[in-house]
DNA sequence: CGGAAAAATGTACAGCCGTTGAGTTTTGTT
DNA sequence: AACAAAACTCAACGGCTGTACATTTTTCCG
């Protein structure tokens, strides 16, 4: 009689399960190495389930890649409010804190891809404008906001970059306290003041 | 059987010259899309020569990709001599002009491959901590002279990267002038002010 | 010339990859 | 227990890769 199947019973069917383990298998492979060297059949292994079940799933490598990304990169606790100066050092902190606690999230991922993978650059040029120039640049006064903001956050991601990714050892050794405190004034510096001594016009 | 062959003639041979085009295509192809994505078909199709000549002249892929890399990625321009300080502006100009002027350079290379190979990655930690940091480190005074060249390094680096690997569209679009007049105090405030509170800067 | 060394090519192979479709086991409802 | 749907696994295919070997073409000196 009854067609539609409707099951709630529990708090996650089975095959949600496997799902989600895939998803968190692809992100740690795809995190480690990137997408190229990645394998379906690593991921797999990892998740400790068939081959076929991650195409079953997710259809196809790169839409698992998709997936594996797209859950909010949103830096959330990153948002730029009130004074930008201000909130330099929470956000450079949180960056780098958030980083070294998990060195292969979405954003690894779509870092080391995004150097082989016009695609995926697109989408972290995309990220980046939305989620950090544009909101920073917003809270900006003086002459170039944009420009500023995109030097900040290029500065930021610099020292990110060399202490998480490449681990640079000087930088990668140091305790978090003394890269704060000499980086946080760049950042306030580029962000707080009008560089320019007075206006001049060409 | 064989006396030893001895052939001087013309100043370049034709094996030469066909060893040489494999390099720079090669240099190209890897600059490109890495080392994953890069095919020997391609690098042979991009040189005009058959596949297995790239094998013949240099016996693996990754034998190629070391040759196609350690032609001294050495940055003689930008060597650092004299006041930290007053060459920071030169040094950023040079990097960032050079890599304007050849983005598939070996640093591209290097750089695209660090992210997904584990040995690329070493060969630029080396790279940088030799060329870079080393030698900022050692003109500079006051206190962590090695954390502060290495944060110069890091921040030069996040420009250029953005601006030239990801072209973030505020930085790429921006003029270099205005990059370098925003960017140069902040590597001023590194290496030249003692950030303690100790000294004061004549 | 002529013939040998050097250079360039064509062919083939084994390996790994993503993906497929058919088959098997597990799950949940009646 | 019976049975259908969902979840999972197995075996295989075709495509692309790096590389080895045999062969042909080019170069060059007597």
């Amino acid at each position: 009689m009854t067609d539609v199947i409707e099951q709630a019973g529990n708090g996650e069917r089975k095959g949600e399960r496997t799902r989600r383990r895939i998803l968190e298998a692809g992100r740690r492979v795809f995190g480690e190495v990137g997408y190229d060297r990645a394998t379906i059949r690593a991921i797999a292994a990892e998740a400790q389930v068939d081959k076929s079940s991650v195409i079953q799933y997710f259809g196809t490598k790169e839409q698992l890649f998709r997936e594996a990304l797209d859950l909010r990169i949103n830096v959330d606790a990153l948002t730029v409010e009130g004074d930008p100066a201000a909130s330099a050092e929470r956000y450079l902190r949180a960056m780098l804190e958030r980083w070294a606690a998990a060195p292969d999230s979405p954003m690894a991922v779509l870092l080391r891809t995004s150097l082989t993978s016009e695609e995926a650059a697109d989408l972290l040029r995309r990220h980046i404008t939305a989620e950090a120039i544009d909101r920073i640049a917003f809270h900006l006064e003086g002459p170039d906001p944009r420009l500023r903001a995109a030097l900040a956050g290029a500065v930021m991601f610099g020292i990110t970059f060399h202490r998480h990714l490449l681990r640079t050892p000087d930088l990668a050794g140091a305790p978090l306290d003394d890269v704060l405190r000499l980086a946080v004034p760049l950042i306030h510096e580029l962000l707080a003041s009008p560089p320019a001594t007075a206006t001049q016009e060409p």
